[in-house]
DNA sequence: CATACGTGGAC
DNA sequence: TGTCCAAGTAT
């Protein structure tokens, strides 16, 4: 039930959007949008499935790549696994990689090829939660759904001035967007807000003057735009160590481990190496003449700090145990491996 | 409800 | 350099 106050706030939010509407390769153009089409599904699903947690300028090349290898859902399902995991290497989160095989193999199974369009069916696949389901169903197929992400969290909790800290008022929030959700257009007044809090509504300096809200906006009348949303504080991050071994046999080989799918960087290619902890004991993956380099990677991740010593031999053609994975000269590319590996391969190959 | 899970850019 | 943060999900 859509008052007219919040008819106004969300016809200013389609016009501005109109306007506004940052070109990228998952949209269609205003011209296609208003004869009727609709955004490929498949396309709207990997593109939301890769800015979760990610910004628009990180997505666009790997978007790209995706879809010109992979141009629909079944030549995804029909990938092999270590193809999308190196493809999708240095984009960060991989469980999102593991989920988007799964995703796609069932919707090829189990649904002829073609992604559900309600919010529901949505959510029940894999990598798929609250967030995506809503931005499939109402961005692909002109659904009323409404999306709640971190910026649309950050414009209502604004236009309306909400104190109440995240994630607690996320309800509160979801109702308050909910509220100026469009029947008509509510894909577009889904990526109107996204972009929107992208662009204007920004965390730490928002451009109030130029803001399509700035009129109705209640925290700019209280002065408390930049703080809020309020969020509960983090905790900090500790600093862990490691050892990782960087080994190349005399024809150029590289010795490399698959990581178990759980986890940490898990289904990636990397170094054996050690646990990661306040004091990892050495842990070469088979006996050699290992030498330690000098310098040291520094990696952060999202919950704690990691610094990782880097060991290499010469002699690399001893028996190389059946679990780790060895890749010759011309197949391995350090693109494949994840921004840690990558960095510790750098140290090595500049030694 | 809290925690694990990546990375790069902005300030 | 350190901290924050981004179109979140799974457990």
């Amino acid at each position: 039930m859509r008052d007219s106050a919040e008819i106004i706030v969300s016809d200013a939010l389609l016009e501005w959007y109109d306007r506004h509407a940052r070109e990228m390769p998952w949209r269609i153009g205003p011209a296609d949008r208003a004869a009727g089409m609709r955004p490929d599904p498949y396309r709207v699903w990997l593109s939301e499935v890769m800015l979760q947690q990610t910004t628009v300028a990180a997505v666009r090349d790997y978007f790209l790549r995706f879809t010109t290898r992979w141009p629909t859902v079944q030549a995804l399902a029909a990938a092999p696994d270590e193809q999308v995991m190196g493809e999708w290497a240095g984009l960060g989160y991989y469980a999102r990689a593991r989920n988007l095989l799964k995703c796609a193999r069932a919707v090829t199974q189990n649904y002829d090829g073609r992604f559900p369009d309600s919010f529901e069916a949505l959510l029940n696949l894999p990598g798929i939660g609250p967030y995506t389901a809503a931005a499939i169903s109402a961005i692909a197929f002109d659904r009323p759904e409404t999306v709640l992400d971190g910026n649309v969290e950050r414009v209502m909790a604004r236009l309306h001035d909400i104190h109440d800290p995240l994630p607690g008022s996320k309800p509160l929030l979801k109702e308050k967007a909910s509220a100026l959700t469009p029947a008509i257009r509510p894909g577009d007044y889904a990526q109107a807000v996204m972009d929107l809090g992208a662009t204007i509504c920004t965390p730490k300096s928002p451009a109030c003057g130029i803001c399509p809200l700035r009129d109705p906006c209640q925290s700019r009348v209280a002065g408390t735009q930049t703080d809020l949303p309020r969020k509960t504080p983090k905790k900090p991050k500790p600093t862990r160590y490691g050892h990782v071994y960087v080994a190349q046999s005399a024809d150029g080989a590289m010795v490399l481990e698959r990581r178990p799918d759980k986890g940490l960087l898990g289904g990636m290619l990397g170094w054996p190496g050690s646990e990661w902890n306040d004091a990892p004991a050495e842990r070469p993956p088979f006996p050699a003449n290992w030498k330690m380099l000098s310098g040291e990677v520094r990696h952060t991740f999202t919950h704690f700090h990691l610094i990782l010593r880097i060991w290499t031999t010469d002699a690399a053609d001893h028996d190389i145990p059946e679990h780790l994975t060895v890749v010759d000269k011309h197949s391995f590319r350090p693109g494949d491996l994840p921004t840690v590996m990558r960095k510790a391969y750098d140290l090595w190959r500049g030694q």
